[in-house]
DNA sequence: CTGTTAGCGCCTTCAG
DNA sequence: CTGAAGGCGCTAACAG
């Protein structure tokens, strides 16, 4: 065989998409190196005591190499567990869940964790086949925003889990959610004080966390001595802003239609704001979660909003502590805080919401 | 031992998140039904050659003790690959590249495959470190959104790679991608039908994509006979929303602004809109990729826009093909047509871009 | 300090 | 049809 004079950086001949070329092995660079498979770990590992001359002949082997340690065969390992972390969520293209994911895997990463991503657009069956498929992984830990459904199956799963933005049921585990009951109220209280008192409240169907807003509603009309109109708390039958759409028409369309509006998730916003525009009508409207572009809308829109992205940290961070072992408290509950930002939406007075001059 | 009459669901006792519960194995399973190794892992996988009456025995252990296979020891199985794919992008918050993750999962999902993210919000340096760390994952194959750099590294590295988006140096490898060449003279030709001769372009810093949707520009000028004036092609120093309305505002208040601006990039056009909006002026808007809202600004915009989910989803695809052996073709340039969506913003005639009437 | 060995959980021969 | 044995790549425990 010729042998070519530089080899610093041995390109192989096959095909990059055809991948038969085997990676190697610790046991390859022991043999390059002329030392044993242990001395090569150990060098892997930090290189505590292995001599200074070896060890720089083992890094020069794995140099030569390119080797690179197979994380797979070392979650295998006895005991230990894998370094990569699962998160379970429902659609990525909703902004919300996009940020929590994109805060987690940072959080992830910054420890060496990778994270693995479970789609869940389906059924809560779905939820639970994805997990299992995840758990089935050997990840370290679960990142769950939860269908609703019970999680019980997730008892003696071996491995912790932290649920976002809601809880779930079954299981009793970390949380880490927004103070949404504050959030509603918050909301309530700011259309309240502008004068309105036939505020229409939009809901998604059957979640958690728009089930806590309606109870801030409620409690700000509570405390400001005020009856809430029950044909004014509008179940969706979807959470998608179509629902929103509709519901707002047939809202605003009736003998005694809301002046103020509050819609308790951002595609219901953008739905109830469609509608709006469609009308030409001009309630106020206030939105639960902040969203892109919420300034430059014709009229800039009123939100209740948190800071998603540290919901989704919090959770991986949490969660990296239980897999370590280093947190062994009693499940915790995370719960961020909402804020008011106030663009113009939210401060229409009740007068406002007839017909839009034009 | 004492023995429970009923075992049928065994609740662990540990606490849920001290995960020192050890998963049941295949020789737990074996062991609990009489039968040999072997045998287990031929009923779990497909169970042919199994008596019935045996395979039965397996199941019921199976269920009793709530085995599942463990995946990262079937990945270390000789010659096979996992069955988990990587994808590399910059931003999840990007709606952009969260529709092709979510694309791609869903694609990845179908067929039994996870996917392992890898964020890279960084240098490119932080995009080589976090390729390795997926590629140290024995992932089967890799969807790289790339930022610019070299990708040389990844030349027998033994594992498919799929570029997606634009293409990357130093290795030939599949790539899907928008038409954006295509999509660039459509946005121009919209413009200069609308009579438009002045047509500033807004470019994020040396993307592959903007090079080539101004590419797009300067052909529709060639065709019309038409020469660019380049202080109208406006390379900015990032790719944020806030560059361009920096960039915009200060075009717009030059002695000879444009008459119509295209904003090569869905921040980018953000960023156009929210300057106009505080100028009170109206040029006419093209914008590449549409996003959501698009329609509900105070004017619609008009966007060149393609099937950003069928991006994720054909990378899946083709990536999957090339990890399961199935397609060995040399390597593949899918491209996506674009289409220009009407809205309002791209249809303003030239002389409407004086100050805008209150 | 360094080399050797035993397994981790699974799948794939190879016997029986 | 079924049981037993070897090995994937790595680490930890144990000699030398």
């Amino acid at each position: 065989m010729p042998c070519r004079e530089k080899e610093v950086n041995p390109v192989p001949e096959t095909f990059p998409n055809t991948p038969e070329t085997a990676r190697p092995t610790m046991i390859d660079v022991a043999r390059r190196a002329g030392v044993g498979l242990g001395t090569v770990s150990r060098v892997v590992n930090g290189g505590h005591g292995v001599r200074d001359e070896t060890a720089q002949r083992v890094r020069t082997a794995i140099e030569q190499l390119g080797f690179q340690r197979n994380e797979v065969a070392r979650a295998l390992r006895p005991g230990k567990k894998s370094s990569s972390l699962a998160l379970v969520l429902g659609d990525l293209t909703n902004p919300f869940f996009a940020t929590i994911a994109k805060a987690s895997l940072e959080v992830a990463g910054q420890s060496g964790f990778a994270v693995v991503l479970g789609s869940v657009d389906e059924d809560p069956e779905g939820e639970k086949r994805a997990i299992q498929e995840l758990v089935s992984r050997q990840v370290a830990g679960l990142m769950i925003v939860p269908d609703q459904g019970d999680h019980a199956f997730l008892v003696g799963a071996g491995v912790p889990v932290v649920f976002v933005d809601r809880p779930a049921t079954g299981i009793e585990a970390d949380i880490v959610m927004v103070d949404n009951e504050g959030g509603g109220k918050l909301a309530t209280d700011h259309l309240l004080e502008q004068g309105h008192e036939r505020i229409a409240i939009l809901l998604a169907p059957s979640y958690y966390t728009t089930g806590r807003r309606l109870r801030g509603y409620r409690r700000a009309h509570r405390g400001a001595g005020l009856e809430v109109d029950e044909s004014l708390v509008v179940q969706l039958p979807e959470g998608n802003a179509e629902s929103a759409e509709k519901a707002t028409r047939e809202l605003m369309l009736r003998p005694d239609p809301p002046t103020a509006i509050f819609a308790s998730t951002n595609f219901l916003t953008e739905g109830v704001l469609r509608a709006l525009g469609e009308l030409g009508l001009e309630p106020a409207v206030v939105g639960f979660d902040d969203f892109r572009l919420a300034d430059m809308l014709p009229t800039p829109v009123t939100v209740v909003a948190s800071d998603i992205a540290e919901l989704g940290r919090s959770a991986a961070r949490l969660l990296l502590d239980r897999a370590s072992g280093a947190d062994r408290r009693p499940p915790q509950r995370i719960v961020l805080p909402c804020a008011l930002i106030q663009r113009g939406s939210g401060e229409r007075p009740p007068s406002a919401s007839k017909r839009k001059p034009r």
